[in-house]
DNA sequence: TTGTTTAATGGTAACGATAACATTAAAAAT
DNA sequence: ATTTTTAATGTTATCGTTACCATTAAACAA
């Protein structure tokens, strides 16, 4: 194995303490300019790689930030992602990045394992958690911020939208639009147990169909991560019942997509024959030359809103207020 | 500041010694049912989470692979993450996200950073990197694969493919279906000296135009990661060249459903009067009514294999390839 | 001049775990 | 009964940094 080369060595080369070098990485500005120049050099010289385990150790400060996703298989959490990273990048912050998979267990999981690598602060995507999740979380201590949902008992901090309102919004939209007969599509039971949002959304969509006495129909697919094929089952499910449908509401934007494209393909007019519409804009929803019609849920900004918080959270800047709602406001497009 | 609870701490509490304690978290075998009971109970109790830093700092080992991606803000590298974070995770591998923006120098700042903690492997994009950051990753001498396009001079292992093959062979297959007059679409140039594979397939292209003598085009866009407005560039130019042009290919695939969008929204006849094709297949290519024709460049299997590779790598298994080429193919849409 | 502040440096003791070796007791083999 | 093997546990010495406190020299103030 290879010898390393450490902080005590560059104390040796240069005759300086572990101290002074140790200080001429971390703050530079308590080193004279001299002793400061030579270190540099062996550094170069030697190629010298400080090793971050040992500094965290000591200092009790790790710089990770744990940031939960349900998924970046699909596009819908990209926009978010990217806001995330980027604020937190700019602020020295290092994301530890963990993929859920829509699963409340595996969230668990992974927020045991990584409480391990110390994170100052945590991001996590929806408000339901298993009940060992939410101990750990408060246990811990660490400033939390959790995004895509609204609810009015935060664990720490809030930053999201209501998804029930995300889902009235567009089929009070459609109502006004004069449709009638009214489809929502969301993931089978088996999985929306885990997709807690789609429910709530679902729960919209049904609160302002029963306020306007319509009837309607609760169609599920069977993967949610496949759109293609969730497009072609929500087609033949609307081939069969085509008299009794005239409008379709898919519990997120990729769905939405997937049946949008499957019905133009197959020579269906879209929006007078049938009207379409998502939940969600990740940027791929303009994609369409029949633009669907969705609710724009802020991602990047959320995700922007979320980091920035959760940074002012960690170097204790009181917050006015713990529940920050992003809001939700319709995209028109074509497709309803 | 809260007070830790450590091993030590358990070790008080149980009676037995730090190490037996130890042993009962990494190598519960080791360890008799008893005490493993009594220790798991004190755990549970207390909320007992390991400081990982103090284990990798002795062990050497950290669980780290340090992944570097130029970008998750749109989905062309969503499918091949997926499959590297799938494959490592399966493995007890931890990767730590970077995102490069297309730049070598900010991936040579990433990997400078990274190296600190002291990753066990390390997968990149692209083949070309500054010259620092060869110094560093050979000197570092860790594990390493280099994705997404093939050289014949692997720092050490390539799961890859030929960009060049790429763009070759999308233009091959479009001649053959009789267009004559091509515009290659890249990123502007300041933009191009970071786009090394967009490099790449244009030389394909002009290649094969070169062997049929056919002339052609290079049209650039401003901003890449905008693929909304890029349709309309493109779009734009295209109308005030409209004779000179009947066939559209794109240096990657966002790019390419940017222009087919915006062409089909106008009303433009594709792939009758104008096609289009792309080059990559992030699963939404197949989202448009008018499906993006396009090459396969295998992302999923490429993340796959590049990670299995790296553990393969990591534990020593001999390899009788260092490069690996998972290919391209057409995917046959109806835009060309 | 003498006392006081400031800047630059160094010595020592951790941070929390584990590798490596040592020990003991029990089980198996002779 | 004695030796050998195996399983279960403990002791000690770090891993590579940085916090904390001490020291020295220079700069400034009284």
């Amino acid at each position: 194995m290879k010898k390393k080369f450490n902080i005590k060595d560059i104390a040796k080369e240069t005759g300086f303490s572990m101290m002074t070098v140790s200080r001429a990485l971390s703050n530079p500005e308590k080193v004279s300019k001299l002793k400061r120049d030579k270190i540099q050099k062996v550094i170069k010289k030697r190629g010298y790689i400080p090793n971050f385990f040992a500094g965290n150790l000591k200092s009790g400060k790790s710089g990770f930030v744990m940031v939960l996703i349900p998924s970046l298989r699909t596009s819908i959490f990209n926009e978010y992602f990217s806001g995330l990273r980027e604020t937190l990048e700019d602020q020295k912050y290092q994301p530890l990045v963990g993929i859920t998979d829509y699963s409340l267990d595996k969230e668990e999981n992974i927020i045991n394992k990584f409480l391990g690598y110390k994170p100052e602060g945590i991001i996590l995507v929806g408000t339901k958690h298993t009940k060992k999740t939410k101990e750990m979380l408060l246990r811990s201590n660490i400033p939390l911020i959790e995004t895509w949902d609204i609810n009015h008992r935060p664990l720490d901090i809030i930053v999201g939208f209501s998804n029930y309102e995300a889902g009235y919004r567009i089929t009070d939209y459609a109502i006004k639009k004069k449709y009638k007969k009214f489809v929502f599509v969301t993931s089978s039971d088996k999985f929306m147990q885990r997709e807690v949002r789609g429910a709530k959304r679902l729960e919209g969509f049904i609160d302002r169909m029963t306020k306007e006495n319509l009837k309607y129909e609760n169609f599920q697919i069977s993967d949610p991560l496949d759109y293609i094929r969730s497009g072609e089952e929500i087609f033949s499910y609307y081939k069969k019942n085509k008299s009794k449908i005239d409008c379709i509401i898919t519990f997120n934007e990729m769905t939405g997509l997937g049946i949008l494209s499957t019905a133009l393909r197959n020579n269906i007019k879209v929006p007078k024959q049938l009207g379409v519409a998502g939940i969600g804009n990740a940027s791929v929803t303009d994609l369409l030359e029949n633009k669907l019609t969705t609710v724009n849920t802020n991602q990047y900004l959320m995700g922007k809103l979320a980091a920035s918080k959760l940074i002012d959270r960690i170097n204790g800047v009181s917050l006015e207020q713990r529940i920050i709602d992003v809001g939700t406001s319709i995209v028109k497009g074509f497709s309803l």
